[in-house]
RNA sequence: UGGGGCGUCGACAAGCGGCAAGUCAGGAGAUUUUGGAUCUCCCAUCCGGAGGUUCGAAUCCUCCCGCCCCAGCCA
């Protein structure tokens, strides 16, 4: 490794970049790519690619480059490569002056396929698309060869420029490999290279009414690029044979292809056809839900790019299947957060407090610190008052054992205020109750007793003159079981979403200091998690949405109890 | 009785013939004006199974078992 490695940990494909590298394989040069198919937005899996590829270059002093894989106009749109372009580049990473588009090849393609047909190597296919599965054999069946299989070059060599010419409707012929229809990997057997689609391409609009196949376009691309490692998902790998066949048969560049196993996540959906459904299906508010694995579905949830380039790295890359816990990924956000966000006090679910034996008023300012994790994050002022909102989830008229919290006649500690204790607690008609009625001691301003009396609890709270009233959307898992496919027979992950994957929280009381938060801010409301605000904060609404909660060992000794 | 992969702690994942890293989760304790953070300790005598080679194997060989992917003119 020497001055190449890396003080990042290694993995399989590393290993291998280094070997190469001993051995001038490539002329010490490393150049990866990432390449999304543009139509559908990006997701947490990709993300693991994209910190893989750019990530290789990066640690080995290489390039990696961005193309988008645009082969097939009938399901691409601009508005996607957009969409992946911002993606890219939020998770801080650049292409530079290398940003492509394998329709940038497509007259370079067509060159070299004429090449293969005059080589005898590619034929024009007559057969239907339902003739050529027949035609295909089984898994354990051996294919029958096309009876187009065997025609002269200069008819093949016709033909296709007919078809690129429009002679043919769409579907009435392909171009095809002629490899080896007995081979016990299908994708040998004769592959489509080229299939007639009269449709308007994003970039190239209507100059193309012919257009070639993923494998046919993907390794020459790689190789115009000068790509060294093509790295994609394991279930490239039966392709990877044809991805060689058609290099060494044109003779030129040729790259070579590594796979490793995509990213699953527990509790959540990593397909673009499961997103699809979430989003047309009404199940979420669309591809940047925050309760979407999508790239900007975590951006808006509050995620940093900073935590998800920590969780490629801590997940590893190695080729068996896995899924990892979405407690690593929240492990991440709240390792990231912890250093950097501000705390505030917010309360989330209000109970009054009137401290009856402070003055009406004499509101005062208290120093709060902003981050005891960062000095130099400074303090601010809190106003504190007669009239505060404490927690719901802090009061519990019959305490449990374990309950720490305020109840009738115990003292506990207001964050940066003073203690006091409940002396009465007012219920309404249904026996909820809506008041407490509290005394405080003056002696302990800003938290500390004099006497060195302790407390089990410090709660936070929120004065209610000062009050920001602010809407808060809570989130948790989107599905109910780790993994989507486990349901009932006959049903798909839709069955198992969660039901209480959003709750929204209206009336909301914040400090004050909140007032100027604009989107994407980040901060600790302390005790309660990690929440940012949201784009629908507008004007002088307010609106969060929580991140990330803290870890709760309250809530793990309920559990258990 | 097709082809290609993969099986190491609850979840990821190192290990590449010398006697099982690390991280998350979980547990115990210290500390604490967030039941947060931080710190300490515990958590695979065992590497899908069975044989074999070797002084010595998770690492090599053989057989078996299990899981994933492939029959789009999608990528």
């Amino acid at each position: 490794m020497s001055a190449l490695e890396s003080t990042r940990p290694s993995n399989f494909i590393k290993d291998i970049i280094t070997e190469d590298l001993k051995t001038d394989k490539y002329g010490g040069r490393v150049h990866t790519r990432f390449p999304p198919e543009p139509n559908g937005y990006l997701h947490i899996g990709h993300a693991k690619s994209i910190c893989l590829n750019f990530g290789v270059a990066k640690d080995f002093k290489g390039l990696c480059n961005l193309r988008m894989d645009d082969t097939n106009p009938t399901k691409e749109e601009v508005e996607y490569v957009e969409a992946i372009k911002q993606d890219v580049r939020w998770l801080g990473f650049d292409w530079q002056d290398r940003m492509f588009y394998a329709s940038d090849y497509f007259e370079r393609f067509y060159e070299c396929a004429v090449e293969l047909i005059k080589k005898g190597r590619a034929y024009v296919c007559d057969l239907s698309s339902d003739e050529v599965r027949e035609y295909r054999g089984t898994l354990t069946a051996p294919g029958q060869e096309s009876p187009y299989r065997n025609r002269p070059v200069e008819e093949n060599l016709d033909l296709f420029e007919r078809m690129r010419a429009g002679e043919f409707p769409d579907g009435s012929r392909t171009l095809r490999a002629k490899i080896d229809m007995a081979s016990g990997n299908i994708n040998m057997r004769d592959p489509v290279m080229y299939r007639i689609l009269h449709a308007g391409h994003h970039r190239t609009g209507g100059k193309w009414c012919i257009y070639p196949m993923y494998d046919y376009a993907h390794c020459i691309s790689d190789s115009i690029e000068g790509i060294t490692h093509s790295i994609c998902t394991l279930e490239f790998e039966d392709h990877r044979p044809l991805y060689d066949w058609f290099l060494d048969e044109l003779n030129v560049y040729h790259p070579q292809q590594i796979e490793f196993a995509r990213l699953n996540l527990s509790y959540t959906v990593m397909s673009k056809r499961k997103f699809i459904q979430l989003v047309e299906g009404g199940y979420v508010r669309g591809w940047d839900d925050p309760r979407m694995s999508t790239i900007s579905g975590l951006r808006r949830r509050g995620y940093t790019p900073e935590a998800i380039r920590n969780f490629a790295e801590r997940i590893g890359v190695a080729k068996r299947d896995s899924v990892v816990d979405i407690a690593l990924l929240e492990y991440c956000i709240r390792e990231d957060l912890n250093k950097r966000a501000s705390r505030v006090m917010a309360v989330l679910r209000p109970l009054k407090v009137v401290i009856v034996n402070y003055p009406e008023d004499k509101p005062e300012e208290l120093d709060a610190v902003n981050n005891p994790e960062d000095p130099g994050m400074g303090t601010r002022k809190v106003p504190f008052s007669r009239v505060i909102y404490i927690e719901k989830d802090d009061f519990r008229e019959d305490p449990p054992k374990q309950f720490f919290r305020l109840a009738p006649g115990r003292e506990v500690r207001l964050r940066y205020a003073y203690y006091i204790t409940c002396v009465d607690v007012i219920k309404d008609e249904k026996g909820e109750v809506v008041e407490l009625r509290c005394t405080y001691d003056p002696a302990t301003r800003g938290g500390d007793s004099p006497d060195g009396r302790k407390v089990k609890a410090t709660l936070h709270w929120v004065s209610a003159e000062h009050a920001l009233e602010a809407e808060v959307r809570l989130y948790d898992y989107l599905l109910t079981k780790p993994n989507p496919d486990d349901v009932e027979e006959g049903k798909d992950f839709k069955s198992i979403i969660n039901p209480g994957s959003l709750e929204i929280l209206t009336d909301c009381k914040l400090e004050p200091s909140l007032k100027d938060a604009r989107h994407g801010d980040k901060y600790q409301f302390e005790r309660m998690g990690y929440f940012c605000a949201d784009p629908d904060s507008s004007g002088g609404k307010l609106v969060f949405n929580r991140t990330v909660t803290l870890k709760d060992t309250w809530a793990k000794v309920q559990k258990r109890s």
